[in-house]
DNA sequence: CATAGCCGCCTTTTT
DNA sequence: GGCGGCTATG
């Protein structure tokens, strides 16, 4: 084995073979590639594969691991997969131990959203008041911290806890009856199991006498408890991790996981990985001097190694079609000068930003993909088939009967549903086996008791082929329930080429599975998105949120959008949480430091949001990369507003009055000379960063 | 029962 | 601007 490649802070961490291991690396330190040498000398230093389990943040950044392990010319076998595929498959192994069954659904937000819906229903409620996106939001943090339905209900004491509780437990009530799991689930099942089944817990800890967890920053509780668990007979946990570049928060992540790792495991080594391979020292210094205003961290520096380059360059412009095409020219001209296209990205804060970005690409020609998962699994067809097959293993997953029972027609319409529904309540039966037993249904009449038994006979054809591999069974599902037919008639060429990339990743299931059954490729394809999707190899200018941008690098990067309510976002509450604040220069902070050679980071003067051109303001996060960046020369004929006074500086809590805005108080006030930007909490209640210059604020 | 068209609702980031 | 759900019509 070489090690060449390493630094010796590099090599200790991975060398150092038995005991809690804390690796504290900044970007570009190579920690990844920590992980995967280790993985490849403890191979060499006897351990089984099999023992072995190394847990990512994405599958995208599974598959690079393994492909990278094996170039290292270790045997494969050492388990390597984000916590929720590992806990899909613990949880499909162990599910008589679980108290569930092994054919469970993985529900997405989708699927959610409509259960959610559901149970906001069942409790009568007005979804007015009770947002559902809210609801499961609220669910989704409590299943964060492994708190059940029926523990919330108990220590519910105020009515919004009350009712939340009542939510909840229907929510998780129609997840069961459908025999469904959602992401959270995953975790939260997985954890109790390995904490109330000491067998079990026993078991998976010495099947996995290492384990190696990337990206620690951003585990969350459940998924903490869940790595405890598995190293409980050992202690050999290797984590690495950047508290700077935590980046899902709101996601549940817990950055304590890190900062307190050395107080769960007291006999922890720690290494600091400081040195940057990846970035220029001009990069890297404004990265520095962005992070460095974050309070709540602990120093870290970012350690050149390579020559000083380029300057980063900040650009205005004059509206975001302008930004577009400006970025799309030069890529044009960087392609010109043979400027390979899969080393150049671009990243923006919100999804509806690349479609501005995707249109001047497409005006100059330019081969980019958009990296974002939703894409492909949100279809329709895709969608549909998947439902179908899903049915097949869980006919009691109603979201997913509901969706095809009628899809392609066959006319099974709302009042005969409605009456199997009726029929299904009062035996206490599910769905589907209340279709089954369709003939006893004495307010249905014999047509649509025909149409449906056409229907349960169909389901029951396909499952009788379970066994034959997944990919022949998509074809043959597709062919035969009638929607290739339909997408035909339709002649919708779109949706048959999505079908048909679904069947061929299917045949590639079979093809890379010693034992592919359905319910496994199900089970895993749910937990498949995004980043998972990006093809280096197809040469084109990658197109992704700066969430996205996570764990990779680009010879050649663009930042968009550096403007207040977009970056930070408006909706992080930036000035009443300073906490999410820091979050938002965070994932600034992982954006620029994914940059190897060039950066450019732009604004638009006026950008167009929901169809309104408003008047931006540049980003704070600008003016704190500091005096090196003088503000471009702004073209007054913008501007149809007089103007007005200059900064004379405002006073936290003072009272002001805006034109249209009304009376409100000054919450911030940030003193950068000309562009000043004062923060004001109106009395409508809306909170806005204001450019003083512009705003015409009077003193009250 | 199917379809088209309209209205109202939401719109940060994602495993 | 986009989607889901509802309604009116065939």
């Amino acid at each position: 084995m070489q090690y060449d490649q390493l630094t010796p802070s590099q090599r200790k961490a991975v060398f150092h073979h038995e005991g809690p291991l804390l690796v504290i690396a900044g970007p570009g330190s190579g920690k990844t590639r920590v992980i995967t040498y280790r993985i490849a000398s403890l191979i060499d230093s006897g351990i089984a594969p099999y023992n072995i389990c190394a847990i990512t943040f994405t599958n995208k950044a599974a598959e690079e691991m393994r492909q990278r392990a094996y170039a290292l010319g270790t045997s494969p076998g050492a388990h390597i997969s984000t916590f929720h595929s590992l806990c899909a498959r613990t949880l499909r192994t162990y599910a008589r131990q679980a108290d569930i069954s092994d054919s469970f659904s993985v529900y997405d937000a989708a699927d959610q959203a409509r259960c959610i819906k559901q149970a906001v229903k069942l409790c009568e409620l007005d979804t007015t008041n009770f947002p559902p996106a809210r609801m499961l939001d609220a669910i989704s943090t409590l299943k964060n911290k492994l708190i059940d339905a029926e523990t919330f209900k108990h220590d519910a004491d105020d009515f919004f806890s009350k009712t939340l509780a009542e939510i909840y437990g229907r929510y998780q009530n129609i997840l069961n009856e459908n025999n469904a799991l959602d992401f959270d689930d995953l975790l939260m099942k997985t954890s109790s199991l390995l904490e109330n089944c000491p067998d079990v817990c026993e078991k998976l800890s010495n099947r996995f006498k290492f384990l190696l967890i990337d990206e620690y920053q951003d585990t969350n509780h459940a998924q903490y408890r869940v790595a405890k668990a598995l190293v409980s007979h050992h202690g050999n946990i290797c984590v690495t991790g950047d508290p700077d570049q935590s980046i899902y928060r709101w996601r549940g992540a817990d950055i304590r996981n890190i900062l307190d790792f050395e107080n769960d495991w007291p006999d922890a080594v720690v290494v600091k990985l400081e040195e940057n391979f990846r970035s220029t020292p001009n990069i890297l210094s404004i990265a520095d001097q962005l992070i460095a205003c974050n309070q709540s961290r602990k120093q870290k520096k970012l350690v050149p190694t390579i020559p000083p380059g380029k300057d980063v360059s900040i650009e205005p412009f004059e509206d975001e079609r302008h930004e577009a095409d400006a970025i799309a020219q030069q890529i044009s001209q960087l392609a010109d000068r043979k400027v390979a296209l899969s080393s150049i990205a671009v990243f923006y804060r919100v999804n509806a930003m690349s479609r501005t970005l995707e249109e001047a690409f497409i005006r100059h020609k330019i081969p980019y993909q958009i990296v974002r998962g939703v894409e492909f699994y949100s279809r329709k067809e895709i969608r549909d088939l998947l439902a179908y097959l899903k049915i097949l293993v869980n006919p009691d997953d109603e979201i997913a009967l509901m969706r095809i029972i009628n899809t392609p027609a066959r006319g099974i319409g709302k009042t005969t549903l409605n009456k199997v529904r009726n029929h299904a309540a009062s035996r206490n039966i599910t769905f589907y086996k209340a279709l089954k037993d369709a003939a006893n249904i004495k307010s249905l009449s014999n047509a649509p008791k025909a149409k449906i038994a056409v229907f349960v006979s169909l389901i029951e054809q396909f499952q009788k082929e379970l066994s034959g591999g997944v990919g022949p069974l998509a074809e043959r599902v597709f062919c035969d329930c009638g929607l290739e037919k339909s997408l035909k008639t339709a002649e919708d060429s779109t949706a048959i080429e999505n079908v048909n990339e679904l069947i061929n990743a299917a045949h590639e299931y079979d093809k890379q599975t010693e034992n592919p059954l359905l319910v496994d490729y199900l089970q895993q394809i749910s937990l498949f998105s995004d980043v998972d999707a990006y093809d280096t190899a197809k040469g084109t200018v990658a197109l992704m949120t700066l969430h996205a941008a996570k764990g990779l690098e680009f010879e050649n990067v663009f930042i968009v959008g550096l403007e207040e309510g977009l970056l930070p976002h408006e909706r992080s509450n930036v000035d009443e949480d300073n906490e999410q604040l820091e979050e938002e220069r965070r994932i600034f902070f992982v954006g620029i430091t994914r940059a190897k050679t060039n950066l450019q980071i732009s604004y638009a003067q006026y950008r167009t949001i929901r169809g309104q051109l408003l008047r931006t303001i540049p980003s704070r996060f600008l003016f704190e990369l500091g005096a090196q960046f003088s503000e471009p020369a702004e073209e007054s004929r913008h501007y149809d507003y007089g103007t007005s006074q200059v900064a004379s500086g405002f006073k936290i809590g003072q009272l002001v009055q805006h034109n249209s805005f009304g009376l409100g108080r000054v919450k911030n006030f940030v003193d950068v000379g000309e562009n000043s930007i004062v923060v004001v909490k109106f009395n409508t209640g809306q909170t806005k960063s204001l450019m003083v210059k512009y705003a015409n604020l009077s003193i009250v």
